[in-house]
DNA sequence: ATAATAATCTATCATTCCGATAGGATAAAT
DNA sequence: ATTTATCCTATCGGAATGATAGATTATTAT
C-alpha cells in the first residue's frame, strides 16, 4: 500500500507543477485543495526540498517552486525519495539492497525471482515517467 | 514492501508444492528449512488452509498437503489472500475497492492513474504466474 | 488403552511505523 | 514593526506487524 506521505507529495508536486508561472506556491493553498492536513504536507514538502526537487521562499508571496522542468522529473527518483525502495523486497531493491537475514541462497529463492520481475515492470513505468506525465 | 506473511506464506508454498508424492509436510519441516519461526508460520498455513489452497491432516504423517495442481494455483489469488490487495491505493484496486476520503475526483487525480497503471502491470505478471512457475 | 504426533484455537505481547499535532524559531516582504 | 510563510524539533495515539505461549483436538502407532 502506498504511503499518504507519498499520496500526498505527489498531489503537491502535480499541483505546483500545473502552476505556469512557476511562481511559489504556499503550503495552506496546497493543503486545503488537496485537502491534506498543512502540518503533514509541511514536512513532506520539507523532504521534497532537501532532496533538492523543491526550493521555497519565505514570507509574503513565498511558497514552494519547482527546481526543474516537469519533464525532467523522473518518477523512480520521486517514489525513491518519499516511498523508499521501489522493490517489495530489500533483496531485489537496487538503490537499498539489505540481504534477507533468513534467506540463505538469494539464486534458488522463488520469492526473490518474483519479486524481480514486479520491481523490473514497475521500474519500467516509473523510469519512462516524469512529473509532467502526471497532470 | 512485502509482508512477512506473504513471504513466509510463499516460501512455504512452493516448499510443499516441489514435493512430488504431494505428502503431507508437518509445519516444523517447513519451518526449519526455510528458517520461520514455526508459531507465526502456523498461523499463515492456517489462513492458507481456510482460503482453500492447502489440506491438513492431524497426527502422525499429517502436515500441509496443496489441493490443486500447482499450474492451477494462480499468483494473483495467492497474494490476494496473503498480502491483500494488489493495487498500491484502494481507489484503483479491483478486488478492495474503496472511495479515498480526500479525492473528490477519480478521474482528475494524478496518483490514481499513475497508480493504475502500476496495478495493471503487476496484475499481468500475477495472471501469468502459477505456483509451479515459482519453483 | 496409551503415548506420541501434529494441527487448531485463543490470547497476548513488544515493537515499530504511520499519520497527525503542537509550538516556537527564522526569514522575507510590506 | 507587523504580517506572512517556511523551518525545526518534539511528541503522540493508534494501528499493524511479527512473534510467542499455552491449551485443545484429532490421528496414528505401539
Amino acid at each position: 500500500m502506498l504511503s499518504k506521505k507519498t499520496k500526498y507529495g505527489l498531489k503537491a508536486l502535480t499541483f505546483i507543477a500545473r502552476r505556469i508561472d512557476n511562481k511559489p506556491v504556499p503550503i495552506a493553498t496546497i493543503a486545503k485543495n488537496e485537502n491534506i492536513s498543512q502540518k503533514f504536507l509541511e514536512s513532506i514538502l520539507l523532504t521534497l526540498r532537501k532532496s533538492g526537487f523543491l526550493g521555497s521562499k519565505k514570507g509574503k508571496g513565498g511558497g514552494y517552486y519547482l527546481l526543474k522542468d516537469p519533464k525532467e522529473i523522473n518518477m523512480s527518483s520521486v517514489m525513491r525519495i518519499l516511498e523508499g525502495p521501489i522493490a517489495m523486497v530489500s533483496c531485489v531493491s537496487l538503490n537499498f539492497y539489505e540481504k534477507c537475514d533468513d534467506c540463505p541462497d538469494e539464486n534458488t529463492c522463488s520469492v526473490y525471482k518474483l519479486m524481480k520481475e514486479i520491481r523490473d515492470g514497475n521500474l519500467k513505468i516509473y523510469n519512462n515517467k516524469s512529473l509532467s506525465d502526471l497532470f
